[in-house]
DNA sequence: TTGTATGCGTTATCAT
DNA sequence: ATGATAACGCATACAA
């Protein structure tokens, strides 16, 4: 690992010098040519600047905590199998902006002063909050707000202007995906409801909402729900759907979890996706991906909302808190495959 | 954040004493009254030693890398259902000594070269590899160690004793888990081979080695197959084996992912775990708890293959890499649930 | 037993 | 346009 005091002796220029033009700083301040010279020097001996340094001088951590709820005796299993992703997605974000990160398990089911005193201790530059549902959220972001501390909520969303977030608009996809399905011919839909509990209002709003504007008809009736996440579960729901609208052909799935064993409901049902049947999901691509035809899907866009996420933390970072707040709501995005 | 000189002048000492106290290298170098004071002082004020600090003047970055396997055509998607707990536990550790980390995806499709020096240039102090099945990681370790940067294998195993790795030691959990069925007065047991590919040979091994020795029986064509891990597949594999050993009331389940759709299934031939079924299971116990009846199951007991890992880990890191590398298999555990 | 001094790599403030 | 230099908080060798 190459210094800045190094290059500087290499460069026959001093620190202060290097520093200004490797932090491009040096705006009418170094002459072009002892700057290109320090670029060339550097990018040949692959200088990195010490994060730890820098962070020292600065008075900042260099760390970021990734926050998400759980607690001891609930799992968030259903929301787990993509958490990877997320974490990964962050942590590389993280990474290019010299960050490392800490990955914090908050139990909400504790007192949220406590919580907050923690997550304070914690002595990092920021918090990402990764899919709260949780009202405690709000406390806990009031909390951070008034230390002056960062931080923005991935896939949440809270009323408070003051607060950044990023979601995805979960009736505008609903309503897109229902309008899709009226737009290809299709005269009965099922919405297949297989993660209650999860943006469901927003859900069935779009689903009846469209079908009431476009078709004037009230499709309470056709959507059906499993009221847990097992496979039995799932098939009795799809089972009922049949039961009550025969030649239903076009579905609606509120989690892409569920694909494979819909799928598999339909094929005993004598329905061959997509030849007789078209089904749309929502969620997570590598889930949409896992099943037999290929899930056609409406995209959750984490990459989108990590980069905006993480550019609107880093900012307000870097500014000190007098950054103003930013929220965003992704609209829907259609991913065509197999079904 | 109180400082250590803020905390000395308080003590009416220098910062060194304070530091060594702190550090608890004061080994009859400090008198007793004086370090209980700078004791009592510190917990006081809440102190935690700036880790830039302590990183700058040691040389050390402080932060760690997870290196987790991918490549960009398939996801580990089938291995992801944990990775996060397993992510989670591995920060809380790395917390507790005071790193950050990195997570880092590294695509084993592209060549080791690039990969080692990728590797190399984050700058970490130390890599846990997680997960990995591929041979590259052979590569990757002997890289690390030539530049003498601190690694661990978190389930895994490599051959040479150089490196340090943990994992369970799956032929004698099918062996224990063979022999338990057996123990209960079983005659038939059925392997059901829910994820082909993943420690196969060690599953089969120890399955039909018991059966050889305690029954001399030739348990090979009690060997069923999904070649996937779609619902249909799962399904058929039960309708064989039920087919092919029609009386047969224990199964044995090479991971717990499938349970759910093998329960629904014996469900469907009438048998109704535990009280027509027996059922063991192997994998994360949070996927085991999420059927119904919850799977008895052999855990992979992560939180002690992390504790044994990390530790390890931080040791190499502290003692300048000529501390011996560790290795571990974890035996049988078994947990006792539903099925 | 305790204190002083130095340096880690960087940024930023002043001179020059 | 560039160079000294002082911090930042900590650990430690050395002095007392």
């Amino acid at each position: 690992m190459i210094t800045i005091r190094e290059l500087s002796q290499l460069a026959g220029v001093s620190t202060a010098t290097v520093s200004l033009v490797l932090n491009g700083k040096d705006e009418g301040r170094v002459s072009p040519a002892t700057r290109d010279a320090i670029r060339e020097l550097a990018a040949k001996h692959g200088y990195r600047a010490n994060q730890n340094a820098r962070a020292l001088v600065e008075g900042r951590t260099y760390r970021l905590a990734i926050a998400v709820a759980g607690n001891l005796t609930q799992h968030a299993i259903l929301g787990q199998f993509s958490l990877y992703d997320r974490l990964t997605m962050i942590s590389a974000a993280a990474h290019a902006a010299g960050y490392a990160i800490e990955i914090v398990q908050v139990d909400i089911d504790r007192p949220a002063v406590e919580l907050c005193r923690e997550l304070v201790a914690m002595g990092v530059d920021g918090f990402v909050f990764l899919e709260w549902r949780d009202p405690v959220i709000n406390k806990l972001l009031l909390s951070l707000h008034t230390h002056r501390i960062p931080a923005v909520l991935l896939e949440g969303i809270v009323d408070d202007p003051d607060y950044t977030w990023s979601d995805h608009d979960v009736t505008a996809i609903f309503r897109d995906a229902t309008q899709r399905l009226i737009g290809e011919g299709h005269d009965k839909i099922a919405l297949l409801d297989c993660m209650p509990g999860v943006h469901t209002p927003e859900k069935r709003e779009g689903f009846t909402d469209v079908l009431k504007q476009v078709r004037d008809v009230d499709a309470s009736s056709w959507i059906f729900t499993a009221t847990g996440p097992s496979v039995s579960e799932i098939l009795d729901m799809v089972d009922r759907a049949m039961a009550a609208m025969g030649d239903v052909r076009a579905f609606l799935l509120t989690d892409n979890l569920a694909a494979d064993v819909v799928i598999h409901a339909l094929k005993q049902h004598g329905l061959e996706p997509p030849r007789d049947a078209r089904i749309i999901g929502y969620g997570d691509t590598v889930i949409a991906n896992r099943c037999s035809p290929k899930l056609s899907h409406y995209a959750l866009q984490i990459d989108a909302q990590v980069d905006f996420a993480m550019d609107a933390l880093l900012t307000q970072i870097q500014q000190g808190g007098d950054a103003s707040p930013r929220q965003h709501r992704f609209g829907p995005h259609y991913i065509e495959q197999g079904t």
